[in-house]
DNA sequence: TCGACAGTTCATCATTCGTTCAACTGATGG
DNA sequence: CCATCAGTTGAACGAATGATGAACTGTCGA
């Protein structure tokens, strides 16, 4: 390989560019996370999840949005498996995927807090 | 305190919810901290700055966007403070604003490797 | 089996978003 | 001072998003 050849066309100096390739799925697929918890209202609903399983009925209650309005926020964090789900009778109770999600979303929140 | 009044109107056992009040302007902080990196054009500059500070021109050749696509890309990240801007001379250069973004997005990344 | 409750899905509609081109600012070098 | 390189900004436009009411599915109690 020509190790002359320059990667782009202007002239100063260039950083070692040095990342190990990042896969287009990858960056979808993270892009894709981050964008389901983007949304006020699904963030809550993460939030809410942070200290335990809730059924769609709390979940509205505590945001006071229609039931509607909610399941539609959940189905994209389920489609993202940022959330699980879970029947028992009447209900369905959601909970956060796993300990990543929630650390993730601890750390947004810190971030966001301590921040003026 | 009426500890016997139901927040809610249906009938099943509640979670203790104990959730230390969430203030409006933090959700809506963290929300759009997510929703910035949540756009894979804008996710693949701050992983480029993961490994240090570069310059417009550049970002915009290993993305292959064109110079305005990433200057905007940018002003929504630097309004969210996730990137920081340094002049020097006729260059631009971004970084990431400090270690907590860097880690959020590394996290992310990780995540989102380890998820098939 | 019927009714009520818990949730989901569908279609619609207004809003927001991301890209792009063109015009602009600002620093450098001749 | 003027040309050029580096980057920003603004307007326009199509695409994606989020909320909502109505209709639907599924579970349980009487």
């Amino acid at each position: 390989m020509d190790d002359e050849t320059p990667d782009c066309g202007h002239d100063h100096d260039h950083p070692r560019v040095a990342h190990e390739a990042l896969a287009p799925h990858v960056l979808e697929r993270a892009a894709a996370i981050f964008r389901a918890a983007g949304d006020p209202g699904r963030l809550r609903i993460l939030h809410c999840l942070l200290c335990g399983e809730h059924c769609v009925s709390d979940l509205a209650d505590e945001s006071g949005d229609g039931l509607s309005t909610v399941s539609q926020r959940l189905k994209i964090l389920r489609a993202e498996r940022l959330v699980t789900r879970r029947r028992d009778g009447k209900h369905i109770f959601y909970g956060l995927a796993d300990e990543h999600v929630a650390e993730l979303v601890r750390s947004a929140l810190d971030h966001a807090r301590h921040d003026h």
